[in-house]
RNA sequence: GCGAGAGUGGCGGAACUGGCAGACGCACUGGACUUAGGAUCCAGCGGGCAACCGUGGGGGUUCGACUCCCCCCUCUCGCACCA
């Protein structure tokens, strides 16, 4: 062990050493207790960021820590490969998307390795690489079969001058990001997997994952948005169509006074008058220029069109317009809506705006509303009138009154509705999985039967960002012959949502090189659910509702034994940093403004807010520089030191500086107390600082136990260890106990091993033992040594502290209220006041009430 | 706009079920050691002379509120084709 800490040279030796023994390799063992920790896989960008030293720090804790405990833990590592970022590079400087993907995660794995994470490596996999995708593939087909993969029509964000699909992130104010020309709307048919089949089961299941944070339930319970309702037929005039709406309202139908169908709706071409055509096409033609961002967000212009025709309110019998309005969705509900523009605000706009009929039917308590004056919806409770025969009743009783009379008489259906959407996974992109479907003129989509699988996407395409998907222009991926019959057909061009690898990739962790198809269940069964799953909370909804849905697919179609594919979550914040720039050169590295000024000009650098790290922004910390002045331990140690992993983390890099010399502190205590402690036995009684040392020791022992297991309390978990050590270098000078000291000192680098595992195993063997840090296992404390025969009341006089007295561990509450009454700052405040009442709670304080 | 969170010294944060606000670290100040110190060790460190005042702002519940309730402000995340 060498005299002063060198972290470049121990974590270089305990990173072979790991490797070199495969230490963290597992396979399934029966005679164990499993724990599958998973932190969500990286994106291949390039390099690791703060975020990537965050999150996998925060796993590898959990994974040493059970690892120590005796588990048999499953801590995989791979790759989420497809994705826009390897098909922009193409675009921009010619790299192919394989060739940038693959070298990035060339550099990306041993910038992980260089941090000394507990992966087993053995099971890495990319989801690009065929071995994975194919097995995708095949849950498609058997999605297919179950009526569970379906095409629909949909509108994407369509360039006309790039003649190519855009996504959201690619439009920029309206206008492509690429040549700025504006985006319109267009429909195309595409997949779609039918998680509305599973609203219901996805929403219940939501009140049975009691390891979940309570917020990201809640957010996915929004999400899902089960409303209870009724479907109502509103008949169309001098027609036998009827125009279906969906509505939570059924109290208000009295009051529908106009109806407002969704833009896309299929029956507006047979509603639109000849009079009316040309007002509607320009509405249509406006609606279609607004991207999907602007529609879903209600900052839009609320704004609407007549199609000149009408409908009756069944139940008035009166004949009520139909418009079209921007804000209808055709996605929700049945994608027309009754309007009760008194008792709905977006109607009461709407009908204020086009000058449409308003009536009353819900009249609160006090002021009766007249809808002549009235300034807004009004959306409260109150009793119904203008409703027949339910007049009189309150508003809640009638929607159920109202919803039950439509069902005797035929005229609707009580239904529940979702706010959820079916999940559409097409995209015309080219770095993505192959759909597996060929198109015939004479069968139409023909699935690609199992035994053609795996598709796989074509090597040798051109990259130009134009004109649609560049499969789409290889004759020999596009040519295929029907498989049904024979006949000259072409292949499905759009491949996977990249959503799709990462919905099921922690299920192929435990069987990485199965070759009987997507999952061996044996190997599920041992590992599956996930203990804990670790990620940004910027995933609270999206992935983890499609991972969760996935599963459910997988179990229907016979692949999986699972309900939920992950037991525990931990959502971690942020990594923020402060930015900065120059009035004339904009933002700067910090490098570039080092001393408060631009590097290029002298002129005074702006410092901005805390905001999430970017390239855009320059506000980056390099891991690798990072590691390169601190090592992996430091700034494993910062990562989680700095904040409590939930909460967003703000980066400075003076407290790094801190781990820096507490790493080095831990290494002095050690290496200064060698000789002394060498041999020492720990004493069953000790007496003095020698007994408040060991207590010290064993109440860090259960506070970090207790941190780590389950509240990933990382950095008071430290804090507490830093506290010991401060304690150690305080014993120091007191050597008739050597034991204690060694004790201590042993505990502290068993404590601090799974955040820095490095420094620890070194010390470890510097201590003279012969077995590793790993097979000492986590240690435990004793009872006996936390034992206390005084603890520090605390006094109150009304609620304020007025005096601390010591009393002994067991005392009583009356001797308790004694010892307070008798403080003598507390008998100075009490004189010549009244006790009224005497609060005890004993082993924390007394309050004194007096008045 | 809708949905979900967060706000505590100069800074990051602690206070677990309502019970000493500011643990631990950074920065800063002083001291020791030293040829030297940007190393190390020790000590101090919310504001105020004090009574007291202090957990984004305002109200409430309670013997007692950072913690619970109501209103407001600010910031962060998500909003279905970024992953």
């Amino acid at each position: 062990m060498e005299e002063r800490y060198n972290p470049g040279a121990v974590e270089a030796k305990w990173q072979k050493t790991w490797a070199d023994t495969r230490a963290f390799a597992v396979t399934e063992d029966g005679s164990k207790k499993k724990y599958y920790l998973l932190e969500m896989f990286p994106y291949p960008s390039g390099r690791i960021h703060m975020g990537h030293v965050r999150n996998y720090s925060i796993g590898d804790v959990v994974a040493r820590f059970k690892t120590l405990q005796g588990y048999n833990v499953l801590h995989p590592m791979g790759w989420d490969a497809f994705g826009m970022p390897a098909e922009n590079a193409a675009i921009q400087h010619g790299t192919h998307p394989a060739k940038w993907t693959y070298e990035n995660i060339d550099n990306m794995r041993s910038q992980l390795k260089r941090m000394g994470f507990s992966y087993d490596w053995d099971r890495e996999f990319a989801t690009c690489d065929v071995d994975y995708y194919k097995w995708e593939q095949l849950v498609f087909l058997k999605m297919l079969e179950r009526g569970l993969a379906y095409k629909k029509s949909s509108s994407v964000n369509w360039c006309g001058k790039c003649q190519t699909v855009l996504a959201n992130e690619q439009v920029d104010d309206g206008g492509c990001w690429r040549c700025d020309s504006e985006v319109e709307q267009k429909e195309l048919e595409q997949w779609f997997f039918k998680i509305t089949d599973y609203a219901e089961e996805l929403l219940t299941w939501t009140e049975r994952l009691p390891g979940w944070p309570e917020r990201v339930l809640t957010m996915q319970q929004h999400w899902i948005g089960r409303s209870t309702g009724c479907e109502i037929g509103f008949p169309l005039e001098g027609g036998k169509e009827t125009v279906r709406v969906f509505t939570t309202r059924a109290d208000t139908l009295y009051g529908a006074t106009f109806m407002s169908l969704a833009p896309e709706h299929p029956l507006v071409e047979r509603l639109v008058t000849p009079g009316q055509r040309e007002a509607v096409e320009g509405f249509l033609s406006r609606v279609r220029k607004q991207d999907k961002e602007q529609r879903t967000s209600d900052e839009l212009e609320k704004e609407g069109v007549f199609t000149g025709s009408y409908c009756i309110n069944p139940v008035t019998g009166q004949k009520i317009p139909v418009y079209l309005a921007n804000f209808v969705l055709l996605d929700y509900g049945t994608g027309a809506v009754m309007a009760v523009p008194t008792h709905d605000q977006r109607d009461f706009e709407f009908a204020r705006k086009y000058g449409l009929e308003m009536r009353v039917v819900i009249q609160p308590d006090g002021e009766p509303l007249d809808p002549r004056t009235m300034e807004r919806a009004f959306e409260g409770s109150g009793i119904l009138v203008n409703s027949g025969p339910f007049d009189g009743l309150a508003n809640e009783e009638a929607k159920e009154a109202i919803a039950t009379q439509l069902e005797e008489k035929g005229l609707g259906t009580k239904s529940v509705k979702y706010r959820l959407r079916d999940w559409g996974v097409s995209r015309q992109r080219y770095w993505g999985t192959p759909i597996p479907v060929i198109y015939c003129d004479s069968c139409g989509a023909v699935p690609v039967p199992e035994k053609d699988l795996p598709v796989i996407l074509p090597h040798d395409v051109a990259f130009t960002g134009e004109g649609g998907s560049p499969l789409a222009k290889l004759e020999s991926f596009l040519k295929v012959d029907c498989p049904r019959c024979g006949s000259p057909a072409r292949r499905e061009t759009d491949t996977f949502d990249t959503f799709v690898e990462s919905s099921w990739y922690f299920a192929r962790y435990t069987c990485p090189d199965y070759t009987g198809g997507p999952i061996d269940r044996e190997a599920a069964r041992y590992w599956l659910p996930v203990d804990q799953y670790i990620g940004g909370i910027e995933h609270a909804v999206m992935h983890l509702l499609y991972a969760r849905f996935f599963t459910k697919v997988l179990r229907d179609l016979g692949m999986l034994d699972l309900d939920e594919p992950f037991a525990n979550l931990l959502t971690q914040g942020m990594v923020c940093m402060e930015t900065r720039s120059c009035p004339t050169h904009g933002w700067l590295y910090p490098e570039e403004a080092a001393d408060g000024k631009c590097a290029k000009c002298g002129e005074a650098a702006v410092l901005g807010r805390n905001e999430k790290m970017s390239k855009s922004k320059k506000n980056v910390v390099d891991p690798d520089a990072l590691i390169a002045s601190y090592g992996a331990d430091t700034a494993r140690l910062f990562s989680l030191f700095a904040a409590p992993p939930e909460k967003d983390l703000e980066w400075n890099e003076q407290g790094v500086e801190g781990c820096y010399r507490f790493l080095h502190r831990v290494w002095r205590g050690v290496q200064d107390n060698l000789e002394l402690i060498r041999g020492a036995e720990i004493p069953a009684v000790a007496e003095g600082p020698a007994r408040e040392l060991r207590r010290a020791t064993h109440r860090t022992i259960r506070k970090v136990t207790e941190d780590i297991d389950g509240r990933f309390h990382f950095n008071t978990a430290i804090a507490s260890v830093m506290e010991l050590v401060n304690a150690i270098y305080a014993f120091e000078g007191k050597p008739e106990h050597p034991g204690v000291l060694r004790e201590a000192l042993e505990a502290v680098v068993r404590l601090l091993a799974p955040f820095v595992p490095h420094i620890c195993h070194e010390l470890w063997e510097g201590l003279g033992h012969a077995e590793p840090l790993a097979a000492a296992g986590w240690p435990a404390w004793d009872a006996e040594a936390l034992v206390v025969d005084e603890v520090l009341l605390v006094v109150q006089v009304n609620g304020k502290v007025r005096g601390k007295v010591t009393v002994p561990a067991g005392a009583d509450e009356e001797a308790l209220r004694q010892a307070a009454l008798a403080e003598p700052n507390v008998a100075r405040t009490l004189e010549g006041q009244t006790v009224r009442k005497v609060i005890v709670i004993p082993g924390r304080l007394v309050n004194v009430v007096v008045g």
